[in-house]
DNA sequence: GGTTGTGGTAATCGGATGATAACTAGCGGT
DNA sequence: ACCGCTAGTTATCATCCGATTACCACAACC
């Protein structure tokens, strides 16, 4: 009974493991084709595996949506948290710093990772599917109830906020960035949408391969 | 040369009058599960063609799409235009109503052809396809260039009532209504989200098959 | 050094779906 | 009456995709 942790020195890999490489991928693949356009296979690929696996481990292409949701919502909150608590400190060492604006900031920070807030969208677009529907209606809850209950935001200032957030989610979905030189609305847009960290959206958007 | 108009007596409709029935069944079906859920035969059943008749009209799938993503454009942006001559006329008779309060006043309108609003929305998630990518980057530009240069918004106006449309397009996707009695956060929410119109979401909601 | 369990893959199937081809029928003009 | 055009259909195809089955291989443990 050594319980030694297994190393993943080989070619294998642990399954919890490959479950987390091919959640992400899937992440990415949902978050740009969305539920219905996205395929195992194509999931399958981007985390190198098989498809038969990707199915095989979460048991149905509708279930591994649902994991990837959780997912995406999981580490949300715990963006969330962490600026409230970030703010917490800044409020205690003197700073005026609201939490509101402080989230905000963290928010936009998750645009790096594309295909989680995306994902989120495409889940919010599925509400008249029977299972997703629920799924992402109760995502939405979670969200709403942190910010009222945890961020100590009021029912305007909560709204205020989500409404911010999904401008910037849809944007982000329309690749809007790609026309940010070209089109002299889209950049005044897109200013007006990220007033402080646009460099780090086009950076990112220049960083595709 | 009569050139008399022909007047849908018989078993048999003129085209255009077909096509705009096939293209209003379209709004709905993408609306509800999106562009790669959706499918042409499910759109001929609800126009009450054979689906080989919508394919042939359109071209391809993805043409009749881009042809509600254009209608759906053309609906809005004259709702927004009757609603700046609405205002143009209310302050001109000395009341003062601002014209982002008229305009969003008529957006909420626009919730009840769900369809309409959802369409669009599932368009601007696909940012990433070649060819629905760059038309629905167009639509987002025509609506922002409208409230600018038409509604005389400012670029702050302007985003804001933007942020504020993709929320509401957001709990109309999610189906959020559905929840309304039985969770309070969703009460909570969607009054802060529908001050006036509520009942009248609500109502459109039960109105549903 | 076999044996057992875990981490995979290759092969394949069946249903769904977009598209095409070929054909049919209503309607107006002469 | 028949002729040509427009509005439709039925039948069918080729492809894609999620899922299943059966099999393979590495590694730990005795």
């Amino acid at each position: 009974m050594k319980m030694t942790v297994p190393e993943t020195t080989g070619t294998r890999m642990r399954a919890d493991e490959r479950r987390a490489l091919v959640l992400e991928a899937a992440t990415q693949v949902f978050g740009e084709r969305g539920y219905h356009g996205a395929t195992t296979d194509a999931v399958a690929r981007a985390a190198g595996v098989s498809q038969p696996y990707v199915v095989r481990m979460f048991g149905s292409k509708e279930a591994l949506f649902i994991a990837v949701l959780d997912r995406a919502l999981d580490r949300l909150m715990d963006t969330f948290a962490a600026a409230v608590e970030q703010t917490d400190a800044a409020v205690a060492a003197g700073d005026t710093e609201t939490v509101t604006h402080c989230i905000a900031q963290n928010y936009v920070g998750l645009l790096g990772d594309r295909g989680l807030l995306l994902s989120l969208m495409q889940a919010f677009m599925l509400g008249a599917d029977p299972v997703i529907g629920p799924a992402a209606r109760a995502g939405m809850r979670r969200v709403y109830e942190f910010l009222r209950a945890n961020a100590g935001m009021g029912p305007g200032e909560a709204h205020e906020f989500l409404a911010m957030g999904m401008m910037l989610n849809t944007l982000v979905g329309l690749r809007m960035a790609d026309d940010y030189e070209r089109e002299p609305a889209v950049r005044e847009l897109l200013d007006e949408a990220l007033p402080t960290k646009l460099d780090f959206l086009l950076s990112l958007r220049d960083a595709e391969s």
